[in-house]
DNA sequence: AATGAATGAGCTTTCATTCAT
DNA sequence: TATGAATGAAAGCTCATTCAT
């Protein structure tokens, strides 16, 4: 509704940040409100009381709504990337298995499975057909991702005593890993962080034996 | 076609028509049109020009839009589970794992896996967590193929040799199954229908070696 | 995806009137608001509320306002060029000075140069400089009109005991019309329309000797 | 041009500059603004950027954008009004006849024509009816311009044989030159300075005939 | 005096819905 | 039933204006 309410009484300070910061803190309520109200019923007006900010301040850091948009799924896209590149770019590990128990406990730690992030990631792949900017970053990510998946799994087929199609099996785990959010997007008290962790550990040990305890 | 039919009969001028085939010619061309441009930009006006309507037809049959939408979910998803139910319910089948390679056989068919059907399968995934009614279409949904899936792995599990977590290989399968369509969905030239199967059914020989020719 | 809260409040009355007829409304309005509150400040929504519809209706006839502006000025134009036409096309007239007069007569007749009309005429040229669309517009109507005031100015010239030079008392006759429009607009209480008859037929006797009574 | 050299001096950092230059500059550009895009588009920041200045400057020294934009009708007309002064007050020719030579040679001279003023000028004239300032300002402008030339008028009208009109005759060129300003405007190409000076000539030659060499 | 980030009123436009035909 | 003109709420966006720096 257009009544003049509450938000004029608090009197707010007028602030100025950096842009970057103003930038993140629309990207931020974005991703809130498409997890609460879905991607096709975000309103600028929202997104921009829920950051606690004012009406035209999102155009004036994003210009257009599907800027803000875009931004906000390079965002959650390029977060998850960096987390996993730590992971399996880290010389830190003594072993590709102890690298591979990482990336499981990584992909299905609290903060990549957290509602709001899950939301957003699927919102986004279900208007990626029609929109080629979202499909395009999706499908970077997605390779990049799978990249690296599957450097390791070669560096792990190369130990193993029978023959490995790695390619398939990085297809298998990622798709796998894919479906597991899903379902925890879909039916989190079904699926459990723990229990997708288990069913990834599961298909991993049938394919890698040698990393069983 | 049964909708070419359907298209060829309707003339120009208030061509009356059994409400069923009204409805149906409204929801296909919904599933048309999310696919073309994204469940949060298809139009009534979009919708019903596709379908080759009046603009105020759609309100007719259905109200309102959101029952449109919920109707073309429930067309797919019941669509999707008659076609599952039809292969896992049958007697025709010698063995389970005959049953095991038709189920996979089905799950990529092109019928199922066509882009229009996926796009709005995942459309309705992304919106599902702020939409309790989409939320509960796809979880019944997703809880009747997941049961009798269960079902038939049972059976399977009950032939093998070792023991098998008949839950955990249900999850997992189901999982491997979504992930699969949206590597399909989003990457259709790097997830093929052949090679989707080719990963399903090395999942499955994993667990289940005796239905290895 | 816009959704929309059903609360029909008691109003007018839904009236359905031919596209023709809509459309005159509207641009009736829209000159109305021209001159009320000149080019640059009139809204669709005080356009609405003067022709007594609803917000919407614009659209659906207009499509966007620059299109309703594009056939306001159209409107106009047209108007003026038949009338003009009437005078210097028809047969009913027994002498060229005879329709010299009537020219005049219409040019400052009450209905041509009524404060409205001025006013959406030098709106539209003011800004034509900048509005290709308007400029075409304004250039055509203007040449048409010059055209046949050439035409019949030819016939008086040699009518003429002395040369004359058309091409240029042509240019002089429409400017100095135009330059009388222009003051009865802004000063209409010093430039009356008896006032500008008088010195357009002065210019004419000027020229053109023989139309003097 | 004295406008480079303060544009030059402005360098890119707080460059503190009087009052008067500031404004001039901001008057400038707003006019070359006008010119471009229109009296009904220009924006402050279109403005500014033009004038190579920042977004907060032109209310710093305006105040309100209506008040940049009055100064500069203002601007205009007291451009134009002190350059008529310069010759109808002038006390260095010989003759009335040489005097009125010498107005129309300014009043189609290079710099009074030139698009950019013509544009502001007309621009102006199209709000005027539904602005009292710009119409008051306007009024003043012309009541003064006509002035003058009326007591020119008046010393050629003594000169002549026969009666002159002067109220009718000055009404007419004022007339006169305000269609051919409009066409210059309108069509440049059709109608050249040097087309509009031979029209104001031959008309005030058919009025005055003693001017004639 | 000068800057430009921030604000929010108000604009155009879209579009689900209504309803006379 | 069927049509499409009409409605008006609500969206995105613009931009004059304010004000911390």
């Amino acid at each position: 509704m257009q009544t003049k309410t509450i938000d004029s009484v608090a009197g707010k300070k007028r602030v100025i940040l950096p842009r970057a910061v103003r930038r993140q803190q629309l990207i931020l309520a974005t991703m809130r409100c498409i997890s609460k109200v879905g991607l096709s019923s975000v309103t600028m007006a929202q997104v921009t009381k829920e950051a606690g900010l004012s009406r035209g301040i999102a155009n004036l850091h994003f210009e257009r709504k599907e800027n803000l948009l875009i931004e906000t799924l390079r965002f959650v896209t390029d977060e998850y990337n960096r987390g996993q590149a730590e992971i399996l770019d880290a010389a830190t590990f003594s072993s590709a298995a102890e690298q591979l128990a990482a990336l499981v406990q990584f992909q299905f730690s609290r903060s990549v499975t957290e509602a709001t992030k899950m939301a957003v990631w699927f919102a986004f792949y279900g208007e990626a057909t029609s929109r080629p900017t979202y499909q395009k970053i999706c499908a970077d990510s997605d390779a990049r991702a799978a990249r690296s998946v599957r450097a390791l799994f070669t560096q792990l087929g190369a130990m193993q005593e029978a023959l490995v199609d790695v390619g398939a099996v990085t297809d298998g785990y990622i798709a796998l890993i894919d479906g597991l959010w899903l379902n925890i997007l879909l039916a989190p008290q079904k699926m459990t962080r723990a229990k997708a962790k288990r069913v990834a550990r599961t298909f991993l040990e049938g394919v890698f034996p040698s990393i069983k305890a």
